[in-house]
DNA sequence: TATATATTTGACTCTTTGGTTAAACTATAT
DNA sequence: ATATAGTTTAACCAAAGAGTCAAATATATA
């Protein structure tokens, strides 16, 4: 084995993941997976048993990656206006270089919920939450956010930076007739969304 | 044949939908269908001839369905307040009633992008595009939006409402730790959501 | 080098799947 | 009633799918 040759399993598992994020877990065939990896179908089941295995080694770790992108939001020690700007520029940088991400996980949450139960069951949501709330205590109540309001904030935000790359050949299709180009509309983004969500709670 | 009994063609159609809509095509078997309806698997065939046009006989409604609630926001008589005030109630409380709709659309563009391509051509969004800045063009110079913004103001709208039905079992999971009601906070969000853009937009 | 161990393959199995067909059934018009 | 056209079914088919396995090859180790 040379030295820039990646291990069979990597190649496998970097294999699954392009084309399962493509097709879909159901529209996935295991020969489609072994061709781009280029190597016999018997090897898949060698390394990971059976399609589901191989399936949930792929759905978990892009699960990970994705909250784990959100976890700045919580943990880091600066404003409140500045996570909010931290965010979308990260995270959209993010899905500018995994843009089927967003795809592949809303498709597979929606044929199989349970998935996800399973999969929050290993984070404590409920301490990030209130530890969210006790750093920017009085900035929340400056920007007059309630415990009501908060969650609709929060998904708010989510939804501006996931939901164009969920849709995005609907984007495409509908910016084409428009001269919009879909690329410098996510970069403009970055900014976009965060004056807007910033404007929208300034008193 | 009695008064009560649906068409078998009709019957169909919805079985169709409601399988299609919880597994995707990939994910469907025609005799998953066929049971559903409660007939022979053959008389599938019999009536759309192959799994691919009694999808596309599906999915078009479903698209067109979806895009037609969208009209409102072009051709109503109203100020642009209303109409995001309009759109809000009018579009959740629809996918109040078909939660499985975005899920379903998202998924399928994603596999096959194509479609909306196909789909779209139906269309002439830059003339309804067009009619929305001429008539709102006092309106759109108070509130500084600028060709390069109204996108972005449009693609943070209907994330808004559709990003929460696409995301469900997510929220679900994680408000489910906090004690949030998924329904309320849908509920809740036709109000929040209108007041949130309006807020944002005001000089 | 010889032996044990890990990796890779082609050929195979068994099940499921979309789709077909010929026959049976139903309704209706003459 | 009976011929006709439309509807429904059971039985069938070929292709594709996931998964298996024994043999072959490479790799490490003594």
């Amino acid at each position: 084995m040379t030295e820039n040759d990646k291990l069979t399993e990597e190649k496998i598992f970097e294999s699954a993941t392009a084309v399962f994020i493509k097709k879909g877990m159901d529209g996935t065939r295991m020969k489609d997976i072994a061709e781009h990896a280029g190597i016999n179908k018997a090897l898949l089941h060698y390394y990971f048993r059976t399609k589901e295995r191989l399936f949930n080694a792929v759905f978990e770790k892009i699960a990970g990656v994705m909250f784990r992108k959100f976890a700045p939001v919580f943990d880091a020690e600066t404003s409140f206006e500045d996570k909010i700007r931290f965010f979308f520029r990260e995270h959209i940088t993010f899905l500018q270089q995994n843009p089927g991400f967003p795809g592949f996980f809303i498709n597979e949450i929606n044929r199989n919920p349970e998935r996800i139960t399973k999969f929050l069951s290993n984070i404590d949501i409920k301490s990030l939450w209130s530890m969210l709330c006790e750093q920017h205590c009085e900035e929340l109540r400056k920007y007059n956010i309630t415990e009501e309001t908060l969650p609709q904030i929060m998904v708010s935000i989510a939804s501006m930076s996931v939901f164009p790359f969920a849709a995005r050949s609907v984007l495409e299709g509908l910016f084409g007739k428009m001269g919009i180009d879909f690329t410098q509309f996510i970069e403009k983004r970055k900014t976009f969304a965060a004056d807007f969500v910033l404007k929208a709670l300034k008193e």
